[in-house]
DNA sequence: TTGAAAGCGCTAACAT
DNA sequence: ATGTTAGCGCTTTCAA
């Protein structure tokens, strides 16, 4: 006499539990408290249409069996939300990226969901297909990194029931909230401080400039030459992915010109480290620059300055957006049954957030 | 006359067409593209036995109105996979912790299968709270890093359809797989290397002994002494979660003692970091190592040994394990009916897999 | 080759 | 306060 509950000997239609124990059922845990489906669910949902007595027997049973309603089920009979939501990002190895993720996820736990990350690995293809994938998966939201300046993909989501939250680049093509980073303006600011501090030729290991990050960095590289009223060398400008490899035998490059540049800015976190390498390698006096933060940076012994901002906030941020968004785009129809277009519920436009940067030195002095 | 698919004006029983579009359905497609939706799903699915002309009808209305299954009505009606694992950690922030996931994450889309990753804050009461979660998100998998050696509400996990795999930590008074790293000979060389040295006294930042990989850390540490005949200075051996503040206060301390140690490890890549800020703060010349790798340890100028494994292998394995006990404790069922207790798919017992550490040494020559 | 019926686990709407 | 019925989107089974 096996006692244990999940083999629905409840009166199943499918023959006589000869099937291995699967989950238990909200009908085993009924049947076992010797009362209906129905006061079960109740129970569990706090409804109050239950009597203290019946909900102390169910919930005694549920925990007994450490019974765990089925959310997914919930959520098809109920239409609400299925309390996942989607991080689609480039490569979590990158810190920046992982710490960005704990934002996110922070946000999401206290909002009682969970995340379900999917890497891109910065590859177009891939992302497509993640979309698609994710479709499937019903997550109530999405927040992405896109890896590409192409968005086309991306317009089948956005859907009252699932909003879209762009964090680092704004949407290209469609209407959705995005939150980024002042990339301009910390570009301007790193770039105009070396210029100050005398260096005119300034090497550039840019990102791709399709792309908004790289675009917006190399704006400010430029826009602080032109405020300095110094034309800049092109032969000292190159753009790539960004990884730290590349970076490393670009500044190689540089720095074996005829006329090398005196100091080089790196567009993110993975080329600084690169640039470092092979700075010391060459041996030279160069001077360092970076956009975003690196966490050891202090450990380089190196005069080092960076344009930081906090990504986990970054990710935070985004998070709050998009609960936000589904806050107030939330489906509802008043009782007359005519779409009203003027008095309904606040149609507020996409947020598009702006996060400032912070210049920050390390190693022997700021580079002035 | 409004097209769109998604509000069901196919005969739906509550009133006729006044909602707010939601996602497509089935019958939506299926009204379409003028079949019923048994087509639609056989078409969808691959299945046979649909003709050629009605598939392409199919396929083309679902293009058109960008339709997706949902896979979770479609999992609850079969029984069958999810397709979504979870992966329980500490704190993602944490470089190993990223690079693992990475691992993870890659053999899941290999196996069609998304990533829920939580973060417990290496905190018990939320990994409970999370494990609950999960088992309500129907996840086909959970890949474990305990926060304590606390395992008992890991029980309810690692039903056949719900397998469970433990990472860098064996599972305590539970039977389920695990993937973890030698941690006990990786700081037994390490330690032995810095004893060949010459080094007498060796400061130990210790995890907490209570976790597994504290503890057999410490005895990798221990064994060293022992074989080399020296007497451990309780004193120098210090223990903690593993953060890089508390380590550099405590590293701090060490070499302020009347007789400090000549060397430091460090037992993770935090309070490596934590260390070296210490040693570097006080001027000693402090020899320093510690378990993990840094990948930009390079360029900290300074003498280190790391005892190194491949997080994102690490990862990688784990997931495998997880989807080969899937495969093989598929619930299966013969013909005849009966329980074959000996015929049946081979009872693999849990995995155990250990992963090798590798010394690795940077700055000026190695730590000998 | 196609469709109609039933039901996965759950809950809204209606009984009682 | 409790139970019954029906149906969310899908697929298995069975009938045509």
């Amino acid at each position: 006499m096996t006692d244990s509950v999940g083999s629905s000997d409840v009166r199943k239609k499918n023959s006589g539990g000869d099937h291995v124990a699967g989950r238990p059922t909200m009908r085993d845990i009924a049947a076992r408290a010797g009362v209906s489906p129905m006061s079960v669910s109740r129970a569990l949902r706090g409804d109050p249409g239950v009597s203290e007595t019946t909900r102390a027997q169910v919930l005694a049973t549920v925990k007994t069996y450490g019974y765990q309603p089925n959310e997914f089920a919930r959520q098809l009979r109920t239409g609400g939300p299925t309390h996942v939501i989607a991080l689609v990002l480039g490569h979590l190895a990158n810190p920046f990226y992982a710490q960005f993720a704990v934002g996110v996820e922070r946000v999401a736990a206290e909002h009682g969901t969970r995340l379900m990350i999917m890497s891109t690995n910065n590859d177009l293809g891939n992302e497509r297909q993640v979309i698609n994938d994710l479709r499937s998966h019903q997550v109530d939201g999405v927040i992405i990194v896109p890896a590409t300046p192409d968005h086309r993909h991306l317009t089948e989501l956005g859907s009252p029931s699932c909003p879209v939250v762009f964090a680092t680049t704004p949407p290209n093509g469609l209407e959705a909230s995005s939150v980024i980073v002042d990339d301009f303006g910390g570009m301007q600011e790193l770039c105009g401080q070396l210029l100050s501090a005398g260096h005119r030729r300034i090497g550039l290991l840019g990102l791709n400039r399709a792309m908004w990050t790289g675009s917006e960095r190399f704006r400010g590289y430029a826009a602080a030459h032109a405020e300095h009223g110094i034309r800049v060398d092109e032969r000292l400008i190159t753009e790539h992915a960004g990884d730290s490899g590349w970076a490393q035998r670009e500044t190689g490059r540089l720095l074996r010109l005829a006329d090398p540049p005196s100091a080089v800015i790196a567009a993110n976190n993975l080329m600084t480290i690169g640039a470092l390498r092979a700075i010391r390698q060459a041996g030279t006096t160069t001077v360092l620059a970076g956009f975003d933060d690196i966490d050891v940076a202090d450990l380089f012994q190196v005069q080092l300055t960076l344009v930081t901002f906090n990504a986990d906030q970054l990710g935070a941020r985004s998070a709050e957006v998009l609960f936000e968004q589904r806050g107030h785009t939330a489906v509802r129809v008043d009782q007359s049954g005519d779409a009203d277009q003027t008095n309904g519920p606040q149609v507020r436009g996409p947020v598009r957030d702006v996060l400032p940067t912070k210049l920050v030195s390390y190693g022997d002095s700021p580079a002035h």
